[in-house]
DNA sequence: AAGTGGTCTAGACCACTCT
DNA sequence: GAGTGGTCTAGACCACTTG
């Protein structure tokens, strides 16, 4: 590759140096030039490559840091971010059982339906293409805790619409990465109060109408194309987030 | 002053320059050497005074305000944060009534009480020491939305225990400063979902039992120390928060 | 020992705000 | 125009990771 491509940074006006060449990499990052968990060039490198100062390229890569586009590791080299890590909907719940512990997963229902016009435009694709929706049930220590609802856009996600559900794993992002190569980098996640339906409450071996919290989530892939909608329920009593206000 | 005080930086085993320096200088903004809203030093002066390069003192003083302790404004200077603006519970609920608006007030509630264990736990002071204890009633488009209980050490606000009530602001934390130069900087908000008592929800115009958000906020002034616990609670059905998840 | 990112320096120049 | 913070450079040296 031509290493004379990416030359006088500040292509954008009014940005900065360092700022147009953050964009410049992130859309190198984007485009798949490296992909996630993979090493970027070292930074004197990339310098060199941009004609800018190891300080500009310096920061540039903080910037894309910050962002959480890439990880820089001390010593080792700076890497593509791989998908979420810490996204666990058990921050939203505080259970008796075992902290820590992962929640068992038990897939109840796995089905190709055209998406209703709510999902789709969440997922941004248009009504009635085609999605998985899958019913989820997470138990702790034997109880079921967690009911949820996730819609997946079946473009991305066809290798999981037939295969042997005995093979899944109990933590969908990791799974996601590994067969259809989807990296869930950020996602946003919408909380509010609502009452259980008798089929919710059933699986969660609560009464119908029993309070309970519900998180909607949109999640994002590096590309910013939203890869996910899930939505999960508990009972109201187990929920608790703090946030820390500055 | 002696300007040779300051000298030496790395002090502190196994941290950086600028690490150290703005460990500094947060000290001495605690110590109040600097008051809220009033300008520090040029950074060219300080680096001088630390005999640091101007770029290490330009990283601590970019450490301090990430950390939310200054804030740096172009062509005008480095401050001491002002007190929270945003930290408004409305950020918690959507209600009918107008957006932006600011609820209107209503004290139902002042008195004199020893703290309770749990109070005191939170605020940091002996069991039984005197706290101003609040009930607060908010009110938009004529509609009461949420009712606040406050504790406030009463060390720091005895100024606001007696006078007239009809002189306080609807926004709290902006008179504190004004009044009794208490600046909150900080704040933690615990949420969780609980049930109206008979007397709370005659407050808000809801039958007893009625689900509720409920927000324990503790808040911090510069130095750390809890000045404020307050639990608002609100319709849980008002109830809505987004996360965003990097 | 070689390669990576992290710290620190010294100095030039730019952009914004106020008077 | 004087004073402030923001950008950029060029180069030295340090700290961490891996072979």
């Amino acid at each position: 590759m031509n290493k004379a491509l990416h030359l006088v940074p500040p292509a954008e006006p009014g940005l900065s140096r360092y700022a147009s060449l953050a964009q410049a990499l992130r859309a190198r990052v984007i485009a798949g030039e490296w992909s996630p968990g993979s090493a970027l060039p070292a930074e004197s490198q990339l310098a060199t490559e941009h004609s800018v100062a190891l300080g500009t390229m310096r920061r540039a890569l903080e910037l894309l840091a910050e962002q959480g586009f890439i990880e820089r590791i001390h010593g080792k080299g700076t890497f593509v971010r791989q998908g979420l890590s810490g996204a666990t909907m058990l921050r939203f719940f505080r259970f008796d059982s075992g902290t820590g512990e992962v929640p068992v997963s038990r897939i109840l229902q796995r089905s190709r339906v055209n998406a209703p016009a709510a999902v789709s435009r969440v997922l941004g694709i248009g009504t009635g293409e085609p999605v998985l929706r899958l019913h989820r049930l997470r138990l702790m220590g034997g109880q079921p805790r967690l009911f949820e609802e996730l819609w997946l856009p079946l473009d991305l996600f066809e290798p999981l619409a037939e295969d042997d559900l005995s093979t899944w794993d109990d933590l969908l992002y990791p799974m996601f990465a590994r067969r259809v190569q989807v990296h869930v980098h950020r996602a946003l996640d919408d909380i509010g109060f609502a009452q259980l339906s008798a089929s919710q409450a059933r699986h969660l071996g609560l009464p119908a109408g029993h309070p309970c919290a519900q998180v909607q989530r949109s999640a994002y892939d590096l590309t910013g194309r939203c890869v996910e909608l899930r939505i999960t329920r508990g009972d109201a009593h187990a929920f608790h987030y703090t946030v820390n206000i500055t």
